[in-house]
RNA sequence: CGGGGCGUGGCGCAGUUUGGUAGCGCACAUGGUUUGGGACCAUGGGGUCGUAGGUUCGAAUCCUAUCGCCCCGACCA
């Protein structure tokens, strides 16, 4: 330890707002080269190294073979699968000597395919699941938290070609099943959630979250049945209504400076459930754009990544303020689908239920009361345009759902044949004819999964490694290293315990106790044995777990034998589901 | 890109309003006293105040430009 490169601070940067960025940067895992860009030091790489150990193990176990793909890319086969233009500022580019596009790979779909178009003519090379662990780089518009969102970090990312639908079926079954135990391996908690396929493209696709409350993401579930979907995706359905009154005369109401809801409801002195909010959107296509209005209850929130979905959008914005005066003739605050012309009007679903509902008047200051649908507005198409909410019933079983955060760790898409149609990777099939190859893509982020395991696993004093992937299962603690009778029983402990195939590491540092003890948390080893006059009395030494502060005094003759049991009852067990062993402990 | 905030020894900050010769805590080095939860005393080293230009007798401080970093939104492993 007096030898490790393993800077910790005692202050936290200033730069740190998540509990995983704080702690990796105090504990001296990790240093910030420049915005979402990360050196990582010894302990940092040896927690990496571990993860990608266990990805490793399942990749090999559910049939996939290691590669290693080019990092630097020739635009060219970007160009050729269209998303040259499509990734958009991502892409990190840059040319060679030569005045040549190249690009750094944000993923490897095009280089794939483009290596397997060559090589595989046969329906007899099919199957075939080709992985790799490696940098990619993401010009990632904000890059933030840590080593939640870099710009460059380490992903595994699997592709599986098949010959048919059935056999890429089969992959992302083994996917799922392999990431499952990956997870469960590392001693995560997390969810599978349903999920929108985003940029990558393809059909089916499910995300998997490590929870905790910094995540990112948004996650709906339901506890009566299994269902899970991230916000963008979980079907938001119809809720009972509980408008039971007659309609009533439509009526102009003056609401001077009144534009938000809040600000509305209380002047009218209605709920926001009764309020209809019209919301002007920019839908930008391939070759052209227009304005949309999209109408919410004033209690919900549109889900940008539904309505983009409803209308085969490239990507919808929010209209900016002379848009909306434009389309409405009103400021904003003040829009309303009644009588709303020259424009397309979407509606949740929700929407039509609202009676005598209170809308925009599309005038400055006026908003319409006793607004019903079909008689005073409608719409041109009603459907799920909303964010799932807690107390929603389940899409599977009408249970209420309820919502919970998680940090994306892994992804698995169906891809389908996008990727073999723009590229033509195509292979001869049984009947004589060519065939479109079937493609899945896989991937887990390494950095991340370790972020989002200190994010899920620490206290006040620092990380608290899961064992299996503790950058070292055991620190020793000699209290006075220069007494010899302390510092021989730690040195002795430390080559029986490495002997023995035990990470161990031991803080032979000139410190005292307290600091030694402070960064021995901070670091987060999930053992430590702790070799001081106290115990040495008793002709004992101190094992202490780093979860619960619990303290074991133990003979030094029983010391290995009790780390090891210590260290097998912190590997989770993953069945094999053949056999049912036990599996993958170490 | 839009909105907000910040750049002063390795880290955390004060000083900027009202220009006047750069300071505190931690860390680091040396000596001493300490020694089971981030010790104490003494001494010491280290900063072109993000960068460039300007105003001024004089700029960390005022002006202009520029770069970087963090947070909130659209993206994603």
């Amino acid at each position: 330890m007096s030898r490790l490169f393993a800077p910790t601070l005692r202050e936290v940067p200033a730069e740190a707002e998540v509990i995983s960025h704080q702690y990796l940067l105090r504990a001296g895992y990790i240093r910030k080269t420049a915005a979402g860009i990360y050196s990582y030091l010894p302990l940092g790489w040896r927690v990496l190294r571990k993860i990608e150990q266990v990805v490793r193990e399942e990749m090999d176990r559910a049939g996939g073979q290691e590669v290693l793909l080019p990092a630097l890319q020739p635009a060219e086969i970007w160009q050729e699968s269209g998303r040259w233009d499509v990734y958009g500022k991502e892409l990190f580019r840059l040319k060679d000597r030569h005045e040549r596009d190249f690009c750094l790979g944000p993923t490897h779909e095009e280089i794939i395919t483009d290596l397997v178009r060559r090589e595989i003519s046969s329906y007899r090379d099919l199957p075939k699941r080709l992985y790799q662990i490696q940098t990619k780089a993401r010009d990632e518009i904000r890059p933030r938290l840590g080593l939640i969102r870099c710009r460059e970090f380490i992903m595994k990312d699997l592709y599986s070609f098949d010959r048919d639908q059935a056999g890429l079926e089969e992959s992302y079954q083994a996917m799922y099943r392999a990431y499952e135990r990956i997870f469960r391996r590392l001693g995560l908690r997390f969810k599978v959630v349903e999920a929108d396929t985003g940029a990558i493209g393809g059909k089916d696709s499910h995300e998997f979250m490590v929870l905790a409350d910094t995540g990112e993401g948004v996650i709906v579930y339901c506890e009566a049945c299994d269902y899970a979907a991230n916000v963008e995706r979980a079907a938001a359905g119809e809720v009972a209504s509980d408008f039971q009154e007659p309609a009533e005369e439509m009526q102009a109401v003056p609401t001077p400076g009144r534009h938000s809801v809040e600000e509305v409801t209380a002047y009218l002195g209605v709920t926001a459930k009764r309020l209809v909010k019209t919301l002007i959107y920019r839908a930008v296509y391939r070759d052209r754009e227009e304005p949309v209005a999209v109408l919410v209850r004033g209690d919900r929130d549109v889900n940008e990544t539904k309505l983009k979905n409803a209308l085969d959008a490239l990507f919808v914005e929010l209209a900016d303020a002379g848009l909306v005066e434009r389309v409405t003739g009103a400021p904003v605050g003040f829009a309303g689908p009644v009588g709303l012309r020259g424009v397309r009007i979407l509606a949740d679903l929700e929407v039509p239920r609202v009676v005598n509902a209170v809308v925009g008047g599309n005038k400055a200051d006026l908003h319409l009361v006793n607004v019903n649908y079909g008689r005073d507005y409608q719409a041109e198409a009603v459907l799920d345009l909303r964010n799932a909410a807690a107390g929603d019933p389940c899409p599977r079983c009408g249970a209420p759902l309820k919502l919970t955060r998680g940090i994306e760790v892994g992804h698995i898409f169906k891809l389908g044949t996008k990727y073999s149609e723009a590229l033509g990777a195509t292979y001869l099939g049984e009947d004589g004819q060519e065939h479109y190859i079937v493609m899945g893509s896989y991937g887990i982020g390494i950095p991340r999964t370790m972020a989002a395991a200190v994010e899920q696993n620490h206290d006040a004093d620092g990380i608290i490694w899961p064992f299996p992937i503790a950058p070292y299962h055991v620190i020793i603690v000699p209290v006075n290293y220069d007494v010899p009778e302390q510092q021989d029983l730690a040195e002795s402990l430390y080559r029986e315990l490495t002997a023995a195939g035990v990470e161990t590491i031991i803080d032979d540092r000139d410190e005292r106790a307290g600091v030694k003890f402070k960064d021995a948390d901070l670091m987060g080893f999930p053992l430590r044995i702790t070799v001081g006059p106290r115990a040495l009395k008793e002709g004992k030494v101190e094992l202490r777990r780093r979860a619960d502060g619990s303290v074991l005094l133990l003979e030094r003759a029983e010391v290995v034998a009790r780390v090891k049991s210590e260290i097998a009852a912190g590997y989770p067990e993953v069945e094999d589901e053949n056999t049912g062993a036990d599996v993958g402990v170490r």
